[in-house]
DNA sequence: TTGCGACTAAACTGATCGGTTTATATATAT
DNA sequence: ATATATATAAACCGATCAGTTTAGTCGCAA
């Protein structure tokens, strides 16, 4: 892994830099983005671009990076642990949805599946700072659930795994197998309500 | 979507041609590939594959629609549909995760993904001529399951697409996101496990 | 005002790649 | 045997792209 050449950051168009790359790797990806695309996108020149970053992976991966770190900040919010379980666990699934179907999501998991050869560690830095996260929270507050006796479960790694995949029931291969684009208020509401109507059939106390 | 030009069969090598750039197209993708390689894997000429195919694009497309066939022929077998529920559920569940984690499969799920936009039907052929031949048959057994008073089930698409994500739960993140590349067969037993256990627990009579 | 560090536009290099062309070879069928 | 269809290797073309170089601009601090 170890990035052989450091980064610099000193000059004032630093951030520049990292925010045009930010949109053109997001919209066209890392082969489909040109580093002139990039430069001009964010309104500097190329040598410019190239004093900060030695080439166009390393550029890459900071942004990859940085987006990661952004994507975890904003999911380590509320789920709130004291309601009842089908309110907190209607919840998430709302907040994981929210996300994956999201321009960003989208983008982002094309991007992860597309270029898992060329940076084989971008999809775990991006599981680990984000959708992990969710479900680690998620672990936490079955626990709790389970210590409540609002649930009964015996492999807590499982139930939330469980439930999150259910969240994705139809939505999902219609969206990777770019069948439909957006899902209207109503069929997310009835994936969600059917996650968690059989998530607590089968661990409801 | 219309091809313009058309595809003309009529040499000895054509087959050969198609066998390399499968070769090729599966493991380096449709931009990773160059028509040389796939030109000295199929044992031809440039000159000679381009005397079938007028272009790059309309050679993978070929490959891939008869990928599409070949999965769809091979999906099609059986779901005995008279065993009970549980050996039903678990059969099919293991059909599906061993074609989901096979490396064809892999391979075949990321061109789709890192393709989406340049082949925007490439998705959706192969998810119907594989994947959607495995829902369609399992919503067949779900609702003769119902009929026979073996199970309740108000939404049979809903049903049907819920068991296909409880099959994925943990596996399906940790090889999307390059956290794992193969699974024992006790993880994938586990999962299995657990994906028939809640199903049950919702729908069973 | 002079010197310096950051920045710029634009030309350039070297490599890759899709696709074409050419000149030649081989097989088959009459 | 010869004509025809098919295949070949290799050179070639034009375009794209990552990365470098050049020659010069701009702002600021001593």
């Amino acid at each position: 892994m170890g990035q052989a050449a450091e980064i610099t950051r000193k000059g004032r168009k630093f951030d520049q830099v990292l925010e045009g790359a930010r949109d053109v790797f997001l919209a066209d990806g890392f082969e489909g983005a040109s580093v002139d695309d990039i430069a001009r996108a964010a309104g500097v020149s190329k040598a410019t671009l190239y004093s900060y970053f030695p080439d166009k992976r390393l550029l890459f991966m900071e942004v990859a990076r940085l987006e990661c770190v952004r994507q975890g900040e904003e999911s380590i919010k509320e789920i709130d642990l004291h309601a009842s379980p089908r309110v907190v666990l209607a919840n998430a699934a709302r907040h994981m949805l929210g996300f994956m179907l999201s321009d960003f999501g989208q983008r982002v998991f094309r991007i992860c599946v597309a270029e898992a050869d060329r940076f084989p560690d971008l999809g775990r830095q991006f599981y680990e700072s984000g959708p992990m996260m969710v479900r680690t929270r998620m672990k936490e507050y079955l626990a709790d659930a389970v210590a409540r006796g609002e649930l009964t479960i015996d492999d807590l790694d499982l139930a939330a795994d469980q439930f999150a995949e259910l969240c994705k029931a139809d939505l999902f291969p219609r969206w990777v197998f770019n069948i439909d684009a957006s899902f209207t208020d109503n069929e997310i509401d009835r994936v969600i309500a059917g996650a968690v109507e059989t998530f607590m059939a089968r661990y409801g106390a």
